[in-house]
DNA sequence: TAGTGGTCTAGACCACGAT
DNA sequence: TCGTGGTCTAGACCACTAC
């Protein structure tokens, strides 16, 4: 990585100066830049190395690379932000609060249809249903409510869901691939309101996640928030 | 990639593999994976194959990996999911609508402190603060509230607003690099809800965006979504 | 100190897709 | 058709760090 003694270059150090270059608009929103084979003259690495280092702005979103057509400034660069996403108790933890979990029911019952659509589902007549409260120095943090496919999640009819969040079952049991987040605001009512013990009305953040395994859906959770909850992305 | 014709294993191939592996705790969470030459021959691939793929699971999270250390499988691996930061425009013709846009208010203002904080800037007396609205078919889409520094923004005072939303302005005249993103659930309450048309006391969905070019702050933003809003993370 | 991953190189073949 | 990026290889050197 950055030049070392020799003076030679490294990716990074390519790919800085192609940000340079874009962020100067010596290579214009819409410009092709030269070919990876003439960049690599240009810079003195291989074409391996100019290739990994537009690869990586690539990624980032800033060049649009196609065989042949070369590649391209983009027109408009589409910023991306990640979330992260924890074990609720490691970001209860995180927040400097102690944890806590509550089950508040568990049942077996027939797959919903929307579920069985939502989680790409045929064939799985029962799903276990579970809603639970997570606790932030015993004070109430997030409501989730919880479905799981037991295709995906095999034994998860058997596991004590009073001693360990399914969120935690599901880490250790269930290898999972993808994730799907949607988030909304909502007012809280009725049981998630007295559960959340806020005020019926109130603004609430809450999260859907879909959770899949080689496109197979696991686990839908939704997740209702104490009012004032934020969630940020990560800096990376 | 894939098998070519010739039977060999591309490094897509051979991230499958892993990632069956890992699914099937062959590679159990904690465990050590043999060395990238060991795998590199019981693959048949050379190692810089082998390397490309581990280090794409690496990135996304599976494994950990560390000189001298080897290669470990992650305890939790922590998901992520991206978010896509487009164009106001963008967004809402993409959900099927005609886009309009209304410039609120505008001023040269002295940097409140709070601001100056959370951008990082040092010196820099006045911002330019914008307050706009985005419509969809006409109707309220998302209030918006902006601070730009002309520091990392110069020009910022002299173009014209009321033609062009900050959004567009900033992404033709400023190359941006990194985002910052923030969510929240709040009540709608005065200015906003008028401006939204809703009811005071309903539940938006609130966005603090801050955007930064090489680490220097650039804007801040403050979106304040019309009730119903939703956020998706894209399936990538 | 020695083993491991990180990276670079030079060369090669191939798939895609603009023309 | 044929230029461009995508990828693989074999070999090499180096940085990091557990021992």
């Amino acid at each position: 990585m950055a030049a070392d003694a020799t003076g030679a270059l490294g990716w990074q150090d390519v790919a800085a100066l192609a940000r340079a270059r874009l962020a100067a608009r010596i290579w214009p929103p819409g410009a092709i830049i030269p070919p990876e084979a003439e960049l690599a003259r240009e810079f003195g690495v291989s074409r391996s190395t100019v290739n990994r280092a537009l690869r990586a702005l690539a990624e980032e979103g800033w060049l649009d690379r196609r065989r042949k057509a070369g590649t391209r400034v983009a027109e408009r660069p589409v910023h991306r932000a990640t979330l992260a996403i924890p074990l609720m108790r490691d970001e209860v933890e995180a927040a400097g609060h102690r944890y806590g979990y509550r089950l508040l029911d568990r049942e077996v019952t027939a797959t919903p249809g929307l579920l069985a659509l939502q989680l790409g589902m045929r064939g799985v007549p029962r799903v276990l249903r579970l809603e639970a409260l997570h606790l932030a120095d015993g004070r109430p943090w997030a409501h989730e409510e919880r479905w799981i496919s037991p295709e995906t999640a095999p034994g998860v009819f058997e596991a004590d869901f009073a001693a360990q969040s399914a969120n935690e079952w599901l880490v250790t049991h269930v290898p999972c691939s993808s994730v799907e987040v949607s988030v909304s605001a909502e007012r809280a009512t009725g049981r998630v309101a007295a559960m959340l013990e806020c005020e019926d009305g109130e603004a609430i953040l809450v999260v859907e996640r879909i959770t899949r395994q080689e496109g197979r859906g696991v686990t839908l959770l939704r997740l209702s928030h104490a009012p004032g909850h934020r969630i940020r992305s990560t800096p990376g």
